[in-house]
DNA sequence: CGCCTTGTTCACGCATCATTGAACAATGAG
DNA sequence: CTCATTGTTCAATGATGCGTGAACAAGGCG
């Protein structure tokens, strides 16, 4: 399934294992949901590796077993926004956040300098600069995290409707 | 310098080496422009690192040498979107590229499977789903790649008073 | 009850890649 | 011209992390 390559080499490039997107594509373009033997054996990678990816995607929402059983076979959940808005609230909203609060500090020593008449090595409108960017991002990363989803049942083809003309509207605003 | 620590953090987690994020940050901060050796006594590391870091970030357009003699001292260049749009113009769009492409050819395959009686594997409606994903995604990046980036003296304020106005309207929309 | 299939855990190997230090090249100062 | 400083190249190192296989646990089915 070459699909399921494409997929774990996109989910790669955006800071996940390249195992965790093959599995899920695998599962979620299946007719009937796959038992962890399956998965292994049709990806060609051991059941050892497929273990711990499972897991890790059910604690991540994006898997659901099916059944109550020790064997029960899984299956994709494909409402996964909810899943990219928590990614973004942690990873992504700490990054910027690190850098905001060392611009603010590093402003701040630099103004005590300048007030003190000390040399200043760094430049503080370029330092104010970045700040502001950090701000819009974090604006950005807001308003993508507070993006509300359509609720009950074909979730995510709804959402597929909503991100469309979104984008849409988007083209027409820039 | 912890701002030049966080940056790089950040550009580590957006796929490229953090010593790029962290010698950007110090010669983009600092008032006067570095030599090589000022960057790596500043920043704690070999000037064999820097060396390549600095040819790289020069080759991205992201530093400028001050000057022509040899060991003319780097500044930078703030405006980087256009590196960022030719990042996403390659690498992500090849990427969402080769997803759609995978997609097309198994909804090919599907669809002659069930022409043909033979048992069909794949789910055909959530492959299409996936496709329309990828689709949108491709809208996505084509508008980003396009924005125009304002030309003239102080591009980098400029571009970031566009783009917080543009965040703006951007959540007044959802 | 016992076997066989399935899932989990863990130590190891293997590859990748950032970083270093040393050797080398290039150039400006004295 | 000579030397010291700066930048470049490259092999070696060290760390990080994915993937594997074997051993182990846990049920289901005969």
């Amino acid at each position: 399934m070459q699909v399921c390559d494409a997929s774990g080499r996109f989910i790669e490039y955006w800071g996940f294992k390249a195992i965790h997107g093959r599995v899920w594509t695998l599962v979620a373009l299946r007719a009937a949901p796959l038992s962890q033997t399956e998965i292994a054996t049709t990806l060609g990678v051991s059941r050892s590796l497929v273990s711990g990816a499972v897991a890790e995607l059910v604690d991540y929402g994006l898997l659901r077993a099916v059944g109550t059983h020790r064997n029960a076979p899984y299956e994709a959940v494909m409402d996964f926004w909810p899943t990219i808005a928590d990614v973004l609230r942690t990873r992504e909203w700490m990054l910027l956040e690190g850098a905001r609060v060392a611009l603010e500090g590093a402003i701040d020593e630099a103004e005590y300098a300048q007030a003190t008449d000390e040399p200043v090595l760094y430049d503080v409108e370029r330092m104010r600069l970045l700040l502001a960017l950090t701000e819009v991002g974090q604006s950005l990363l807001r308003i993508l995290i507070g993006m509300r989803m359509p609720r009950g049942g074909e979730r995510f083809a709804t959402w597929l409707k909503n991100a469309s003309g979104l984008v849409g509207k988007l083209r027409r605003l820039v």
